[in-house]
DNA sequence: GTCTATATGAAGATAGAC
DNA sequence: GTCTATCTTCATATAGAC
């Protein structure tokens, strides 16, 4: 984005004690995650929000500046919980609970239509690309590799580079229903497919799980 | 697409024929690949082509038909081979030099675009989506998993269910680093990931190789 | 068929009253 | 601080001459 996306207008304290900027906010978050940046207008966020046009500018510089705040505010909400934690069960429960609390995260429609739209806008604000894959996909990522590294020596793993072994592992949880759903041709995949999408990355890093 | 994809103005031959008319569509191409639906202007397509504007429209009804026409040609043209022949040689040697077939066209600069302007513009162009999945995607997915399918029996390979067995090895080679191509963080992966990567995703189908 | 010039409309941003 | 009303810009699309 051309202004920092991480300080949109305001300070830290102004954005959180001013409750019409947090409605403004919701709306234009609403509106631009289903109409993305080019087709989402003020009079639309302003309509949504209750307020008049006036009062957007006066808390938003402009449109990009708006949208820099709600992004920001959704990046920072990707990976709310910590991550550790999940990882303390022996191998096959902590990889099957972590990638439980991965799929529901990536298949969030929150979650999908931001993917939409950093995707549609990273060439028109440069850092957006960067500061989205960081608060996601990146930390995903790393928690999982930090605990590949931690269990390197344990024979039940098949482990080759942590990191590589953690992209492959997310990947293959990824893969490409979520692309169909991206592409808006699937709504959600089914339970059976997940398990099995599951089951395919688990095989794929753990020795020994049969066929 | 509002209009059929699949028939942007005028026939078949009349699209052949008209020099000035593809002089058009590889403009209107360039422009729409680097700025995106909104970003682009019919002045800019004009300027490029050479022509006049009014030429532009005498051509394409409007900017969406203009818009069908180019994704038109960029799906049609993403997978150009046979791909069957690639299938021929021992397991190994055959997955390897699908693999390699494969990367080079996901990380071609000009599928990373049109998959790029595909996500943004699928919620405007409700056909696009599937359009576009299957000239490329799906198209990959059934060559490969009818391979699986006629290998099925065969030990050296690990399948579980063809199709899933070719969207995972297909996932594994676009994986994260295809992400961060598309949010413009990395221009093009190293020889060394793409070659880990096809590692990678051989290992996950066949068996007994090695680590 | 192609051009120059223009109409139309939408949307970002602002002026000034209360 | 918030509103109504307005300005300005610019891109799509068209009219009419050659």
């Amino acid at each position: 984005m051309r202004k920092a996306i991480e300080h949109p207008t305001g300070s830290r304290r102004a954005r959180r004690g001013d409750a019409k900027r947090r409605t403004i906010l919701q709306a234009a978050k609403a509106v631009f995650l289903k109409s993305g940046f080019g087709g989402t207008t003020m009079d639309a966020v302003a309509s949504r929000a209750g307020v008049s046009k006036m009062t957007v500018y006066r808390h938003f510089t402009d449109k990009e500046d708006l949208f820099a705040g709600v992004i920001t505010e959704l990046c920072e909400q990707i990976i709310d919980d910590k991550l550790e934690k999940l990882f303390e069960k022996a191998p096959r429960q902590a990889l099957r609970g972590f990638a439980q609390k991965m799929v529901s995260i990536l298949y969030a429609p929150e979650t999908v239509e931001l993917h939409r739209i950093v995707v549609a806008e990273c060439l028109r604000f440069p850092k957006l690309g960067r500061f989205f894959y960081d608060s996601g996909p990146d930390a995903s990522i790393t928690a999982l590799a930090n605990y590949f590294a931690r269990n390197k020596t344990n024979p039940k793993f098949r482990i080759v580079d942590p990191r590589r072994s953690a992209e492959e592992f997310l990947e293959l949880l990824r893969g490409y229903a979520h692309l169909r759903v991206l592409l808006g041709i699937e709504k959600i995949p089914t339970r059976q497919d997940i398990a099995s999408r599951i089951d395919g990355a688990i095989r794929h890093v753990l020795i020994g799980t049969g066929k």
